[in-house]
DNA sequence: TATTGTTATACTCTATAACTATA
DNA sequence: TATAGTTATAGAGTATAACAATA
């Protein structure tokens, strides 16, 4: 009765990103970042964000959960919270040189972590599997909102 | 610095699990079942289950996790739950045929959701994709453990 | 004494509501 | 009044500890 013979799809996703994220949390620990502020670290990387509620919303968080992940890492002088001159409501946020040291570090360990596990694929599976997640993980959210035929 | 510009792994597959889940959801609820209820009948499937712990296990659940999932499909009609008559501490874990029948209209609602979201690769990067997903899930644990050298 | 299943308890994570400071 | 950030509170989900039945 069932369409093809794969197992379901979600599966075997949320259990391999359960393992990836247990592969990851002790290379973390090791450079002494939670998920939640590394996930802040890459977020910042790209472009300064203007506001904590933006940037919360990135990385999937509430903006109240990531209030003292910013306080630990402000703390640490690996980020900078500046009020914006401009709307003294709204923080500038920003890497400092170290944050974005301490962020290539992690990040090279995690890749390397990363690497790995990815020997196990041959390298055309290897690439079409990074080339597939890619697509899948950019697809803007109505793709994956039910559609108007349920069931 | 890093190793490849792709993102990292975890970054993808973790969000990507997320997403897929709360586009799954709609659909177990349709079918009036949790992602819990929904993982127990899919593990019954395979041969019925000698123990609620190996079941528990089997799905990456805590034993005292499934308990009431346990008793509220048992009080449907879904499972059956005998003690083992060669070690009454033992609870004999299998499907009902309407267990069976529900489980298959469950799964082929699901496989159509997904299946409308893996449309969006073409077809031989969405078997390169499935494949590799396999082989990754099918991994053993140790593989995902930290390797001796540590970073 | 050890193990299966169960219940009760505590803990973690996350979201909600209420507050402040700015606008 | 509305919004950004913060704090305090409550809720969901999960694991831990304690218990009863069986071995």
């Amino acid at each position: 009765m069932p369409i093809d013979d794969r197992p379901d799809l979600a599966a075997m996703i949320v259990p391999l990103g359960r393992a990836l994220v247990a592969a990851e949390l002790p290379v973390l620990r090791r450079h002494n970042l939670s998920m939640w502020a590394y996930a802040v670290l890459l977020a910042l990387e790209e472009e300064p964000v203007r506001t904590q509620s933006a940037l919360a919303q990135a990385i999937g968080a509430d903006k109240t959960r990531i209030i003292a992940v910013l306080d630990d890492l402000q703390e640490r002088g690996l980020i900078t919270r500046h009020p914006d001159p401009t709307d003294r409501r709204a923080r500038l946020l920003s890497l400092t040189r170290a944050g974005r040291f301490h962020r290539d570090l992690t990040q090279n360990a995690i890749r390397l972590r990363e690497d790995q596990i990815l020997a196990h694929l041959d390298p055309a599976q290897r690439e079409a599997f990074l080339a597939a997640l890619h697509t899948l993980t950019t697809l803007p959210a109505e793709e994956f909102a039910p559609p108007d035929n349920q069931d």
